[in-house]
DNA sequence: CCCGTTCTCGCACAACTGCGCTATCAAAGG
DNA sequence: CCTTTGATAGCGCAGTTGTGCGAGAACGGG
């Protein structure tokens, strides 16, 4: 098989995260039980047999979506771990996973629906298991800024992806300013 | 309209609850996404359009579902706060809705995808800020019995359904002896 | 027995699903 | 120009969805 004419068109991987993005945001908006190719062939302006192009099946693309946001997220938190120290530091660290802004809840609700559905989803197991382990080990690293000791993990990580839950489902009764002043007041028991 | 001929052949609400039941052990054993009319009615041995007789629109059946999970977790906490005193009292109460053997799991597992499907489903909005309402009261009593002060109320309640999620959804890494451990050290600091 | 009511069943419809197939289009090398 | 190859569009198929509709079974009262 002789490579004569090459023609490279697009960008491959571009047009993968674009169509992922479309489809955190049919998560986001209508919820996983509205993704389907159809809907997120839409959303991204495509039609559903491009899609099909990039994905070979719908388990793939729901993966891949979630591999991109646990890889988001987790750019951002490791941006932050050279250059912050102290408690200010283990704040700014948890505020990455925390619905303190739209943006961020809209990641943790995407987030919400993703693990729930992994419950019963063998193919996206591991990949809830990945994402555990990142947020425990970012919780890790703000308990060591903190002044915490190894035995504030558990309770430490229990309760932030408490305030992540309470704050995404119920927003309006724990805004961004409760979660913030809750968490404080906890990281500010640790040095203690 | 002369009322002669009265037939009253079977029970109506014991029918709605047993096709309640079948939702939910779809919901637990394939995901909410696995519920229709068609599963629940094969779950629940009879036919779709029977089970179209007791609830006009699927909607109906969800909330209905719903409902019946909230009043039977709402009930056995209730049955609790006359007998029980001190921190063990509080452990008593908060075990009702933590994932600490297979039973109370499931319905953690359940509630868990109603709460995420309510986030893009307005009709069921309602009710997930009413089982919100009453995991909060029931974690007021709890932390009262502990001998804990109103302020410790919201640290605590994040840290339950922290202990709740991670229960669920990683069962083996947290176990209920690890969800009991944890429960148990918070409250003995509240007393002190 | 019959009658009225409740209940149950099965079918049908339109819309949707994932997925396979084929035809067309775009770009690059000859 | 033509050819090769990746990218896209469209159609179709079989299966599932919610929800109507009509027929008939089950049962209580007369």
């Amino acid at each position: 098989m002789l490579e004569q004419g090459v023609p490279k068109l697009v960008d491959h991987d571009a047009r993968r995260r674009a169509v992922a993005d479309a489809l955190l945001r049919v998560v986001r908006r209508d919820g996983i039980h509205a993704v389907s190719v159809r809907t997120v062939a839409a959303e991204a302006g495509t039609s559903p047999s491009a899609l099909r192009h990039y994905f070979a099946t719908q388990d793939e693309l729901l993966a891949f979506a979630m591999l991109a946001l646990l890889a988001r997220t987790g750019d951002r938190v490791r941006s932050l771990l050279g250059n912050r120290t102290g408690p200010a530091g283990a704040l700014s660290v948890l505020e990455e996973v925390l619905p303190v802004d739209d943006e961020r809840r809209d990641e943790v609700q995407v987030w919400l629906a993703f693990v729930t559905r992994s419950l019963t989803e063998p193919s996206l197991r591991a990949i809830a298991d990945e994402a555990e382990a990142a947020v425990r080990s970012a919780v890790e690293v703000a308990v060591g800024l903190a002044g915490g000791a190894p035995a504030d993990v558990d309770p430490t990580y229990h309760l932030v992806d408490g305030l992540a839950l309470h704050g995404t489902l119920w927003p309006h009764r724990y805004p961004p300013e409760h979660v913030r002043a809750v968490l404080v007041a906890h990281l500010a028991g640790l040095a203690g």
